[in-house]
DNA sequence: TATGCTGGGTTACAGATGTAACCTACATAT
DNA sequence: ATATGTAGGTTACATCTGTAACCCAGCATA
């Protein structure tokens, strides 16, 4: 609950979890590849990210160097609990049925879905 | 995008789509069951739901009706849409895979599951 | 009838977010 | 040595959110 990553700091988020430690202007760098922020904007977001404890900087020699403190992976778990118990009484398997109501499921998905079960079942 | 409906909006959308129209202190009486905000809390929620254009109100008589105008359907399938798209850029097995790394799926899930696959299969 | 309760509506206010301008000191070109 | 571009850091500001107090008119009541 405490200190949630906004929809901006999420693109942050996102490069470093990509390439791990970087300095300011390389965040900026890789950002503004993918968006229209200017420079400030995006050394504001990763002002924000260190002051809510979710980045580490650690000097490296005369530079800066941030990182994520937590993983993708983590911060991805704790987004789909929220998300699962927000709209569908954490039911994992309503959420799918809802999906599919409105998405076809591609081959992919259905191949991929095929191995989750089996997987899961047999452990 | 435009006009997003807020964590705390979500809980007055929750008892409109459960129960139809319904006037301003059935909404304050049957939301409060659910948590401990005051009813100015609950009544300025309406009003901003109201100012978004997400509800609709009607004067019944002498009293005015609230009514959602977003189907808990169609908000939800938005939901999930963005909810993909942001986390796992749009792929819905990319989450599932996510998903079960950390979570074990019940019996019920997987015979979800199951269902789905079959029926999505030959449609 | 004066009074107080209550439902309906308006205003408030602090913190979060999106977005960016501004300032400053060092590297660089002239 | 001087002007300048720039990386890093600070401040700003409008909007959105969470949360609620405040105000007013009509109804119940003493």
């Amino acid at each position: 609950m405490v200190n949630k990553i906004s929809e901006s700091e999420l693109e942050i988020m996102k490069v470093l979890w990509q390439n791990g430690k970087m300095t300011l202007s390389e965040i900026v760098d890789c950002v503004s590849k993918h968006n229209s922020w200017s420079k400030s904007t995006i050394k504001t977001l990763v002002y924000r990210l260190v002051d809510k404890g979710i980045l580490d900087v650690i000097k490296s020699g005369s530079v800066f160097e941030y990182s994520a403190k937590v993983s993708e992976e983590d911060y991805k778990m704790s987004e789909n609990q929220n998300f699962l118990q927000r709209l569908y009484n954490g039911s994992i398997s309503d959420m799918l049925v809802a999906y599919t109501k409105y998405n076809h499921l591609s081959r992919k998905d259905i191949d991929d879905l095929m191995k989750l079960i089996d997987s899961d079942n047999n452990d």
